[in-house]
DNA sequence: AATGAATGAGGATTCATTCAT
DNA sequence: TATGAATGAATCCTCATTCAT
């Protein structure tokens, strides 16, 4: 039932993975807790439906991005790439928090959104004169989620700009260009 | 008592903080879960002296590293405080999933490390020609702090390495500069 | 439904009546938990047509043993009767242990079989000379069931045997010859 | 907590054992439900510190009864035996249903009291002539518990009678003669 | 100061049973 | 008549916290 993961995710958004129960995701779902109970096993299986959402999600807005924006030389395809990371970071940050911990202790894996940029990376590795080429672009990849991830928290003024694009490809680009 | 914040500081990496059970700290640590209670009046005030406790060993290890490489000219100061962050995020990386989530959660507030960069900081903004040079810095910072966090927990092997602070210097440098 | 009680048999008989749900025991049968409801009030009244159903196959599993082999002198109906004592039992015998605890718990009465040889255990009662003919016979009833009851959970291979009833026999007759 | 045993005791022998909720058991033992777990683990524990201390009660009163009468000769010792048997089903023979058929579910095994008189079995295998001793053995053993188990059930006063002890002797010694 | 034993409040999960269709 | 989806009430068990000594 979408509601009752929609009611979890705003609750474990608030309360976090263990403070939440599955009695308080029940109510604010409107259903029974016996309900819930059919639908899923138990309360490790809705965040799993949680997560599986929103990698659902991430991967669709991702991808409508980078179809619109995908440009013909290797700056536009840097902007590209920067805007659909900040889309990606844009839905439900806060959920990303308790996905980080409590989501890897309980061993599920974080969904690769990047394995859609699979190839673009295998050539940059194969291509670039960088001393590391492998450790620079963890790097980039690492400031970029982060950066995006944490002005939707802390700054969701600057976290949706134009600008911020601008300056994490201008941090980005030269880097990589060595 | 110390040996309390530090099997706390066990536990609460391991099986987070809510998972943790006051009885666990107290058993690893050795000593009754009423003495336990003489000490700290709830699980709360556990994780605030963990807390304090890392900020200062935190603080210490930053002051040391300026200490010994604060050199001349600013490239040699950046790398000083890239070496700087580095050194604050070997002690005990794990503990910072819980500090980032439940810890915010609870009302904690990060102390702010880089306050002893703050004249640095002002200056910078005072005199910089970028756009946006405080949103340049918080990028910046941003960058830093997630790289050497995820390196610890991602990528052992680099986080102390002498090539990571090079790199994040020439990530970060070149940006600031304009 | 037939198949409603078929499956119960057989699920009392695994788990017990307090762990048997009636979920479990629709799903068995085939049939819709509603329409479980449809046929029995609660989950007591299905052990009681279970009950009954037993019972009546043990009424006629008895009778015809007994039909066949009557004999004239008290010897051979001595005979007779444990062996159809024998039969009684052979019928699902894991069932008893439901019955004898949670059905008496429950109040259902244990349906007296023996109401079959009523008459014979009265003429028995009149002219017996032991000290107390009425124990006598009730200890007799006792043994017998309980030696054909436990041969069939312990000993599946001697239960059925010939061998068995004649030292069932041999047990009892002398006893009660006095 | 022997009084949470004890109270244990009490509502299987009313409820069973699947109807029993162990708050019911805390709540007639005058404890915390809390504290009962901090004594037992689980109720399935609780059933089995039930039947360890049953068996040992058991132990003790067929020792003493068996210390008290056994006699010289055969029958004197036949009698003894009938005795301890006796006095071992006095001992809260309600308990006995609830073992009979939750304990086996659980896998909790019968502790074998007649391990007691092991020698006087094998001797006896090794002697007899008839055709079977060792079934006929079981169906003597079988005979005895049943007997005194339902006797305390269904009537109790007999149960305590010496008349019920002279008449399983007179019951089985014979068919042990052949 | 230290401890073993409490305890109240809750939390995940199950189940007999009912309702709307 | 049959069914899928509800649901209220329990049930086992845990935990932060306190008391008596």
């Amino acid at each position: 039932m979408a509601a009752i993961v929609q009611a979890a995710a705003y609750i474990f958004r608030k309360r976090g993975y263990a403070a939440t129960t599955t009695n308080a995701i029940a109510e604010r779902a409107g259903v029974n807790i016996a309900s819930l109970y059919q639908y899923f096993p138990n309360k490790e299986a809705i965040l799993g439906a949680l997560l599986e959402r929103h990698a659902e999600e991430t991967r669709r807005a991702v991808a409508a991005v980078m179809a619109e924006h995908r440009g013909k030389d290797f700056m536009a395809n840097a902007r590209a790439i920067a805007k659909s990371m900040q889309a990606a970071h844009a839905l439900e940050p806060e959920l990303h928090e308790v996905f980080a911990a409590d989501a890897a202790r309980l061993g599920f894996v974080r969904p690769r959104i990047d394995d859609l940029f699979a190839e673009a990376r295998a050539r940059f590795i194969r291509e670039s004169k960088l001393r590391d080429p492998e450790l620079a672009l963890w790097i980039v990849e690492t400031c970029v989620r982060a950066t995006f991830h944490q002005a939707f928290v802390e700054r969701p003024k600057d976290a949706n700009s134009d600008l911020l694009v601008d300056e994490i490809v201008r941090l980005v680009v030269p880097f990589l260009r060595g």
